[in-house]
DNA sequence: CGGGGGCTTGAGGCCACTCAACGATAGTGG
DNA sequence: CCACTATCGTTGAGTGGCCTCAAGCCCCCG
């Protein structure tokens, strides 16, 4: 679970502007970019957190232990997303490769000098960890309060403003991971997603099971009674 | 819902030490104190966050509704604790009183004027932010995969650091409110209580049920099966 | 002392979980 | 190219933990 993943691709200085950073300061901090293979982790619970990283491509799941093996994923990061940023030095989820997945990483130590001279970045460094906040506000009102069709739902609305492409929603992760995001089992997910597609609010592409289109998102963002 | 309630005494001007801020600067904010009257909301979801708040003393909740009434309460605000910090222009959650409360409150927009200055304060302003997002990430594996016991456990834990007095936990919420702030039925909430009764983890002080005294603190960490 | 809200406890029900079987898919090696 | 295997997903049957509904107690407060 500790074993950092090495990688083969060399340190290349950028900008800050990909980080969502739009500070017209020059600034170089140490860049660099890593790939990890589907299933690889790529730092854990209680690690020092050394990097920040940005999704490239791929899929990432970051997600919580207990001692028996219960899982709860967190929250999933897809391209062009920043994750692994702490404000305490350690980490405090795990992270792995959903699927083969190349990472730009930044010192994080880098990021914090500048800041300090830097109220732009402060400024976006405290916007980006309240996005997160937000997220998971309204995570714990779905895990504490919603049934489990209203959180399927929720899931695939929520996955169809991230990463649709040509109204198909082409999932990255597994019903086990999906599970775990939301607090039930697999099971009860396969069966959720069943009736949604016997009640004519989804469909599925070809014979793979891991894309699917929504025919009716009313439907869907009424079964997920927001507010 | 959306009725703010009007308070009476006047604003006096004060330094931001109270907030955790230790900036050097003699910045003047604008400050003043309000009360509460157990059960009246401070401020609703979605209104315009004008300003931050500071318990001075009471107790405050702050919830999301779903339509049809189900809630979820994100946080319960003690003595001390600041609240309705957001990085947006909109309040993500209804806080209300709990009990008495009196509370000291900072103009929002002064504070990020300060902030925007001192990079001391932005910091803070950051730290603050990541311990709400710290605190939302451990209620996610709480309300995720948690048993019954296993949240009240924890929830008594989380009390217990916060506001023990003499050993005993005077606990100014409902079982309702405890309910809402696990994901469970205040009757499943009130039987967990009676279990950890019976396995001699815990006793109650007097006659009124809302004193605790935690007699074996690890056995309830186990039950809280952290990592 | 009467009323009401909060808490506990019991009985029964339901939703999600567990256990299990089966089908489909993709990757592997003969 | 085709078994062979492992992995993933679906579906069914049965269980169980928490919820629902209800009754009763206690305490506070008027």
């Amino acid at each position: 679970m500790f074993v950092r993943v090495t990688a083969d691709s060399a340190p290349r200085p950028n900008s800050l502007r990909d980080l969502g950073m739009t500070s017209d300061s020059n600034t170089l901090v140490s860049l660099s970019e890593f790939s990890y293979r589907k299933g690889t982790e790529i730092y854990g619970e209680k690690e020092p957190a050394e990097y920040v990283y940005q999704v490239k491509s791929g899929a990432v799941r970051s997600y919580k232990l207990l001692s028996d093996g219960r899982r709860q994923i967190g929250a999933f990061h897809l391209t062009g997303d920043i994750f692994g940023l702490e404000n305490g030095s350690e980490h405090r989820f795990t992270t792995e490769a959903i699927v083969d997945t190349a990472v730009r990483l930044i010192k994080r130590q880098s990021l914090e000098t500048v800041a300090e001279s830097d109220a732009m970045v402060a400024r976006n460094l405290l916007s980006m960890t309240t996005s997160n906040l937000q997220h998971a506000e309204d995570h714990m009102l779905l895990l504490g309060r919603k049934t489990s069709l209203e959180r399927v739902a929720a899931f695939l609305l929520e996955m169809d403003k991230r990463l649709t492409a040509a109204g198909v929603i082409a999932l990255p992760m597994s019903r086990r991971d999906i599970a775990d995001y939301l607090g039930l089992t697999l099971e009860t997910v396969s069966r959720a997603l069943s009736r949604l597609h016997e009640l004519g609010v989804l469909g599925f592409v070809g014979n793979t099971q891991r894309q699917i289109v929504l025919l009716d998102r009313n439907q869907l963002a009424n079964l997920d009674l927001q507010s």
